[in-house]
DNA sequence: ATTGTATCTAACGTAACGTGAGGTTTTATA
DNA sequence: TATAAAACCTCACGTTACGTTAGATACAAT
């Protein structure tokens, strides 16, 4: 009542903003305030206390400023659908967050109980978590249906535990390479890990069955791909396991699967 | 095994990503492949596969570049603190994200109802909504704390009624403005507002008289204040307004709480 | 005459790339 | 063998919504 225009400043402290923000959306039109001719200056009137709360709201509903425009001069919006767009948008911002948390949730757990971790482990743990979509995706091409859902159908707590014991496992892994395959040391530490898998999944053998049967397919699909898969091992420690997996493997008596396979 | 480096093209394909974000990383110094002497081709090794892998992860993770750097460096990341901290960062944000959703349905449902609304009584509802927690701390300046409790202990689905109520009756009185305050039609209309207010609070009164207390005070705390409830009415719309309302409230009788506070 | 306050314009910095523009080398084709 | 296509290179500007100096101007108070 007692003044009916505010300068930048004291205009600025009315609608929360600051001057700068309001020299912006002076320069790109969003709110074009009064000027004095001779120096320049801002005016405000009251009722342009109302335009900045319309910008702030629509920000507030996660609109960027140019749209913003567009809604502030179309008079008759097409309000329904921006909104229910807008909303839709952050039902799928809200799932992302909702998925990076989890994510976090299985890494701080498995810090939880490896006191120290190798960064590459824990990056490959954690991208299996966040890949878990695409991994899937992919599977689809050569293993069966089913045999994917039983992989993936398992708790979270179940999943937070496997991962605890393959992160301590590789972490074993890594300190014994380049030692002698045989030894019993690495022998104890390749069967943890087969025990692993097959508490994952008590038919292993038919998915490294039939993982030998299309390993052509998956040779060609791997040529071109995005690697999906990212290994915790550099070349040389991967080389070093291949070699004492296969002894273990030797060792257990693989045979029969072999077997089975010229079965067929 | 075939080639143990790759060129941009080539490796953007095997990590997902795009020559001018591994051109980007190299520019920032975070991932610094090897060079051709003459051509200054930049080859990439089949190990910074996993390099990536941890970028994008971290990204995932809602982790910086810069921040990104520094893990990478750092052999011995204080992980578990930063995770932490990360996870609750991403917590605010989902709530943030809550809370505009909740926004978005309560606009949706005022929209839903009245099928054109004046943009700037739809912004006042959107911020009354948005700004609560601002409200409530604002108020409980003047209002005794079990007031406000009153006032904002009211279920989302009668919040959506009352919204719906004040669009159409605020929508009425921008038509009737500058009309005759005692015209029946503007009466019924103001009492139709004086409903809201009492079905929100059936002591309306109470908080009346004592809003007319500290009316002072307030005056005072809006001076210099930021506006908090911005009003969908310009400037002559509220003195059309608050005419009509005075001479309503004259009309029923009003006297009984002047009276009142002479009494005290 | 000087100091302080409020304002102005101009212009760079931010994050993480996308998107050309214009130039070079190597390979494939007519 | 001339040329065109692939794949690469280095600038360098555009993007979002301001924050942050820097230097200049107007006006009021000391």
């Amino acid at each position: 009542m007692t003044n009916d225009y505010y300068r930048i400043g004291e205009f600025a402290k009315k609608t929360n903003t600051t001057i700068r923000t309001l020299h912006y959306y002076d320069e790109i039109g969003l709110l074009k305030p009064a000027r004095t001719s001779k120096t320049g200056d801002r005016y405000y009137s009251t009722n342009e206390i109302l335009t900045v709360q319309k910008i702030v709201t629509l920000k507030y509903l996660g609109y960027p400023l140019n749209k913003i425009q567009k809604l502030l001069n179309n008079n008759e919006w097409d309000l329904r659908q921006s909104l229910s767009f807008q909303r839709e948008e952050l039902v799928i911002k809200r799932q992302q967050i909702n998925h990076m948390i989890k994510t976090l949730d299985h890494a701080l757990s498995i810090l939880e109980e490896n006191q120290t971790v190798d960064p590459n482990i824990f990056i490959m743990l954690i991208n299996s978590i966040q890949m878990e979509a695409e991994h899937k995706e992919w599977m689809r091409n050569f293993i069966p249906e089913h045999m994917i859902q039983d992989i993936y159908n398992i708790s979270d707590e179940k999943q937070q535990q496997l991962n605890k014991r393959v992160a301590k496992e590789f972490a074993n892994i890594k300190k014994l390479v380049g030692t002698d395959h045989n030894d019993e040391h690495v022998q104890t530490v390749v069967a943890a890990i087969w025990d692993i898998l097959y508490d994952l999944y008590p038919n292993i053998e038919d998915i490294i069955l039939r993982i030998t049967e299309v390993n052509d397919d998956i040779d060609r699909h791997l040529a071109e791909a995005p690697v999906l898969f990212p290994s915790p091992f550099t070349v040389e420690e991967e080389e070093w396991l291949a070699q004492a997996i296969s002894i273990y493997l030797e060792k257990k008596g693989m045979e029969k699967i072999e077997d089975k396979k010229e079965n067929d």
